[in-house]
DNA sequence: GCGACAG
DNA sequence: ATCTTGTCGC
């Protein structure tokens, strides 16, 4: 991190972890960056939300990446671009962002333009230090990020309502991992449980998504956005349009 | 020791 | 994530 408070994403891409132990030491330290007090772009803003995923083929230890970025209005795909490598880490939860970020990074770069929001699959803030896929993401590029993962991980909820839009708390119920103000300290005293993110139903009558902010965003942004970006499936556009490109890539590898 | 475990 | 058949519906 420079004077200004800037991460960079090649020192870092030249110092990546081979270790579990060198990876949440890595979390811990980039943690601090976060920005969490920006509302982030309003929902049906004028700019461009890109989505980013990863296809792995662990036999041939290849990784391919997509960014894909659709108006923000009109959810039309205006630009994107693919990347491939090698997998730079294994899978170990909570650690999803070493596997995935350096050729993500590399998509992201064969984008035209700056998005203006990226969605991420995964966690940002849910996740066991705070610092998920979506946050770290977020604090090496410097771009507003939002995480929407298909699973709620270890952390608890009560279903939300049955309609399209409906949501509900997603809990933290362990206290005393992070030292978020307002959580009371780092005692494992019984606190209010932390909302790490959202339960949110993107269509009617079908299984939610979990939201969690990344960099950049507030919450209830994320959770509007995210509707808005599923008018007609459970997950956002930006997810659908980057997992099946990221797949075509792999394969014509 | 056993289960749980984003992608 | 990935492995995989058939099936229901627009």
């Amino acid at each position: 991190m420079d004077a200004s408070g800037t991460i960079s994403p090649d020192d870092e891409l030249r110092h990546w972890p081979t270790d579990e132990a060198q990876a949440r030491a890595v979390q811990d330290r980039l943690r601090s960056s976060v920005r969490l007090d920006q509302s982030g772009p309003e929902p049906g803003f004028a700019g461009t939300v890109v989505g980013v995923d990863v296809a792995y083929d662990d036999e041939r230890d290849v990784v391919a990446a997509a960014a894909v970025a659709l108006d923000a209005r009109t959810l039309a795909v205006v630009d994107e671009a693919t990347a491939v490598g090698r997998v730079s880490f294994p899978y170990v939860p909570g650690l999803l962002a070493f596997r995935e970020i350096p050729t993500v990074l590399d998509a992201l770069a064969g984008l035209t333009r700056t998005p203006d929001l990226v969605v991420c699959d995964g966690y940002g803030l849910a996740h066991p230090r705070r610092f998920g896929l979506a946050s770290h993401l977020g604090v090496l590029t410097g771009l507003p990020t939002i995480g929407v993962a298909k699973n709620p991980f270890t952390f608890r909820y009560t279903p939300p309502g049955p309609d399209r839009g409906a949501v509900s708390p997603l809990l933290d119920d362990r206290p005393g991992t992070t030292d978020t103000p307002g959580s009371g300290g780092t005692a494992g005293g019984a606190g209010h449980p932390e909302e790490v993110g959202r339960a949110l139903r993107t269509q009617t009558g079908v299984k939610p998504v979990f939201v969690s902010v990344g960099h950049r965003v507030d919450l209830d942004r994320a959770c509007a956005h995210t509707l808005h970006l599923a008018p007609k499936y459970r997950l956002p556009e930006t997810t659908r349009a980057a997992d099946s490109l990221c797949r075509r890539a792999l394969a014509s590898v």
